[in-house]
DNA sequence: CGACACTTTGACACGGCTCAACTAGTGTGG
DNA sequence: CCACACTAGTTGAGCCGTGTCAAAGTGTCG
């Protein structure tokens, strides 16, 4: 055994070995190679897991690094001057969180786990050395940015020109989608979040949440029940996400984004 | 006259002359130094001047610069399967258009001048080898994204939460903002775009905008006619933007972010 | 001057919020 | 082990803010 073996064992229980984690072509997709992401590894640092209701981070605290969700699910959110809460988005794993605060290295919202959840710490500072000397982790750092930029904008659409049925039905896809990512089923799967903050995410009351559930059974768009959930009639989620309102005839779809 | 100098006059003509432009503080702000200002020179290109209506790019064009704007305005918007217009982002002289395309290298959004504007064009990739080389340039490129994604996650908030006169005070008191930063007046300034159009950003009918204006201009919170706007009453917009509508007890505020 | 896009105003409808009451889980302490 | 509290979800009634439609007014540019 080579000393760099021993090193490599010794530091193994430290580090998150992106190299096995099935998540990696998630949370940093493709372009890096095995060396790089040799790297990575070393500065990745693993937390022990949060518990329902742990928080990674709150409004207001100094920003040291960003992080990648293993498993479980986040929500992020803020808190208005009134104290009412702001659920500004859900991170289920192999998504980044913390990307916000790089600007004023202070975190604009709080992170809060929803369930059992663990994480993959990138402490800032040196994920940005390594993107200098790694061009495709610096890439990817863009693109990752980039696309939560452009999901982003696909939201405020959604919240600025959709009804409420329609806002449920990109939701659900969404959803849909980056549980299939994972390998998940497309068609059930557990929503990691109570009703009211999906309603609180999507500006709706959670009165309006129910009746919608409700609505959507009736279509036999879905049944859920409690937190479960199964979509019977994607196509007709599909055909809602998919258009404006006064566009019933149009063809095409859009997709989601993240 | 040194032979540099005579290179320098020969480039100039073509380059923008980031060390002169007033603006480079606002669009890549700080932190970057004297020599390095001089490379970012060196790949940033001029571009002649837009009509009113011309576009900077297409949604669906390929992908390969960002953009600064130097003077004039720029709104971003996509086109819904229905025909349908959204906009999704209005762009004064300093800030940065493109960033949402990084990820698929593709315009997600069109980019069209509301009057008469000049850009200058960050060639991507050589930007990105650039940044690779100056760290500085690096941590500004992701310093602007995030901005970028905690301003959306502001205005997203806007769109769930705020009524239509909350929104418009928002929208007013964030370009009075932005206006002053570039050393205009605060409560002076010609709207670059239409009634309409910021309507359609706000998520809202052009007849509510109408209404909205009558109604703030009768609460004397400001004076218009027609795109010249003057705001009269800065803290009663404030009032209005910085809290939510059951919560008109509290004090704070909120910055708009950008 | 005429054409056309933008803005304003009024009347009306309706989606989603609010308030209120009830139900079903879930945990807690006596 | 049960009573109680507490939270999350459901359902109904009524109201209000905005969208929609229609039509007239006002620039503004060729």
């Amino acid at each position: 055994m080579t000393s760099a073996d021993v090193s490599d064992f010794r530091v193994s229980s430290l580090r998150s070995a992106c190299t096995n984690c099935s998540l990696v072509q998630l949370c940093l997709p493709v372009s890096l190679s095995q060396s790089d992401v040799a790297l990575l590894d070393d500065i990745v640092q693993r937390r022990r897991p949060l518990q329902r209701n742990d928080h990674l981070y709150r409004e207001g605290d100094d920003f040291h690094a960003i992080y990648a969700v293993r498993s479980g699910a986040l929500k992020t959110y803020t808190v208005s001057s009134g104290g009412e809460e702001q659920v500004t988005g859900f991170h289920l794993p192999g998504e980044l969180v913390g990307l916000d605060a790089i600007n004023t290295w202070r975190h604009p919202c709080s992170a809060e786990a929803l369930e059992t959840t663990s994480v993959c710490e990138l402490p800032f500072e040196r994920l940005e050395d390594l993107a200098s000397e790694i061009p495709g982790l610096q890439r990817q750092l863009l693109r990752l940015m980039s696309r939560e930029i452009f999901s982003d904008q696909e939201m405020l659409f959604a919240m600025a020109r959709r009804t409420a049925e329609e806002r449920l039905a990109i939701l659900l896809l969404s959803l849909s989608d980056r549980f299939a990512r994972r390998g998940l089923s497309a068609t059930r799967f557990r929503l990691p979040m109570a009703r009211s903050e999906l309603g609180n995410y999507l500006g709706l009351a959670p009165e309006t949440m129910s009746r919608l559930f409700r609505r959507f059974r009736d279509q036999g768009w879905l049944s859920a029940e409690g937190r479960e959930v199964r979509l019977t009639d994607v196509e007709a989620l599909h055909e809602l996400a998919g258009r404006p309102p006064e566009d019933a005839a149009a063809v095409g779809q859009r997709d989601t984004g993240y």
